[in-house]
DNA sequence: TTGTATGCGTTATCAA
DNA sequence: TTGATAACGCATACAA
């Protein structure tokens, strides 16, 4: 079939196991040899057999990544920082996903990096259930992005925190009538209710309170905004549980000849590349994706080099990112 | 270190080749014997080994994708119709990629692939040089998707149809000044350019002819608006070379207090996400990306099958989804 | 610094 | 239908 270390090392006069030392860069393998074998690895177009190579040392140097939703820049940004951290580390990446992992193709997916013998595996914004988690935890070292598992390494972004940045935010610009279009039953979503209704109470505005149905996808947002908008007494500001919710109160608004911020104050979260586009221009909240990629790979390495030490839940801070869709409350 | 065969065999009282045999469902071992080896496999929570398989078969039944955006809708897209055809054929897949592959780092992925033995590799959008390729095609199995290369199979969109229909359809609007924002080196703008100029000339615009360097990004597009809105004699309609750089057009167009279609009709390239939003809701050319990646996968089991049959470029048609960021030419 | 021998977990060949 | 045995390509402990 292909080119094999032994063939190299004939070629360079010398035995498979130095052929070997040296196509690791070992040192203490001679120049000359050094040489003579990159030579002829070069010559024949040598490949090394993955496969091989873990079946004798019984390590692959990589990382398997499971990302749930592909077409989601909130995932792909954080597999961005998984492959840098991994790159720095040493670790090769082993990439699956879908357009939608269910739980069942979720399973599939780390079947399959199970199968390769990856080092360690990190799932961003698994369906599977907590008690599976764990269980997979019990076999592999693992990271879950996203949420908390209990007696699981994970890291996640304070939605608690973000959200009343966001509220705050609105509240300081004078708006009392502060809607929340929710996630539903999407992960994080219960906690970003909970943190608005906290916020609002804090303000005394409890009285105000309007949390409408959303399911963090563009047209849920756009269904519940234009409940809103029809209501006898629409909210002046809204705060969307993420960005693309948030693009669909734009798409309601707009249908009805009305815009953000002079109708109504909006504020996304994410800080996705949607709400950067001139067009769009959202005010949101930041979640540092890149920085969650890198810390599951920090994590995951320190339990690869440590299995038995304490699972911790890494929560990284969000922030206020100010844009046009909102503007101080005018008058009544 | 974890279960093998070995112990699966055993624990089930058959020999090492039965039980393997049973694993993968072979015809002619008995209902009895396999169930008591898919019972102890089970029981022992056996995962096979990847590696040992490919190197025992000298087969991975895998295809490797290199995707060079893995931010970009159009390539990840084009990614969930490969997923779904090398599920069909039997293949499992191996995905690479990163923010944004240059050459090097694309030949680094394909490396990364070739360790792995996959029977073969489909290339999303390469940057690799069309001799590269050619060169790779030698060693592997290989399907180049997203530009057509001399003896490579391949697979791309009928550009020069693709911009025929949008012109056209702002011609059969009654626009005459229809400009064009490119795509600067990019794969494919030469193309469009070319495709442009013809059409314009067929319809006998050939003086109306105005085509704007733009990138493919939303920047781009953005700041080719504006030259084109502040010039003595606007056109009433833009083609874009993607729907990316359609947004930047709509971007300028809001900054100057303006809006598609009203003050300048608009027609993108490709129907990503984003000209599916309400908010967005672009008139553009859908790329048919899914079937282009099914495409990809049974033309490279094709030649995984049958090395030797002669190469072929598969060129798919796109069509015109009319939305609302075009209307007809208002008088003069 | 270099070579020899052995084993990694599986599939494939062959014989029973 | 089943079992024994030899690869597969490489890393590594050990010997030289």
């Amino acid at each position: 079939m292909s080119v094999t270390l032994k063939e190299v090392a004939a070629r360079a006069g010398v035995s498979r196991s130095l052929a070997s030392l040296a196509m690791r860069n070992d040192p203490r393998v001679s120049a000359r040899r050094r040489e003579a074998v990159l030579k002829a690895a070069a010559e024949l177009g040598y490949r090394p057999n993955a496969h091989a190579a873990q079946l004798a040392s019984r390590r692959t140097m990589t990382v398997g990544v499971v990302l749930v939703e592909l077409h989601n820049p909130v995932y792909t940004e954080i597999f961005t920082g998984v492959q840098e951290q991994a790159e720095q580390a040493g670790y090769g990446v082993l990439l699956t996903g879908g357009e939608l992992l269910t739980a069942d193709t979720e399973r599939r997916a780390i079947d399959g990096l199970l199968e390769h013998r990856v080092d360690g595996i990190v799932l961003v914004g698994p369906r599977l259930a907590s008690k599976d988690l764990r269980e997979l935890a019990d076999r592999v070292p693992l990271v879950v992005v996203g949420r908390h598992v209990q007696g699981v390494d994970s890291v996640a972004v304070d939605t608690r925190h973000g959200t009343r940045l966001a509220v705050e935010h609105l509240v300081g610009l004078g708006h009392e009538d502060i809607a929340h279009i929710d996630g539903g039953n999407g992960p994080g979503a219960e906690s970003h209710r909970r943190a608005y209704l906290d916020t609002m109470k804090q303000h005394g505005l409890s009285a105000r309170n309007r949390v409408v149905r959303g399911d963090y996808t563009e047209h849920g947002g756009r269904r519940a905004a234009e409940t809103l908008l029809s209501s006898t007494h629409p909210p002046t500001a809204v705060f969307a549980a993420n960005d693309l919710s948030a693009l669909g109160v734009l798409a309601a608004l707009k249908h009805r000849g009305m815009s953000a911020p002079e109708d109504l104050s909006l504020v996304g979260f994410d800080n996705t590349v949607l709400a950067q586009y001139g067009y769009i221009d959202l005010t949101t909240i930041d979640t540092p994706r890149q920085d969650m990629g890198a810390t599951a790979v920090t994590t995951l390495t320190a339990r690869i080099e440590d299995t038995g030490r304490p699972t911790r839940p890494a929560q990284l801070a969000p922030r206020l990112i100010v844009r046009s869709t909102t503007m101080p409350h005018t008058g009544v």
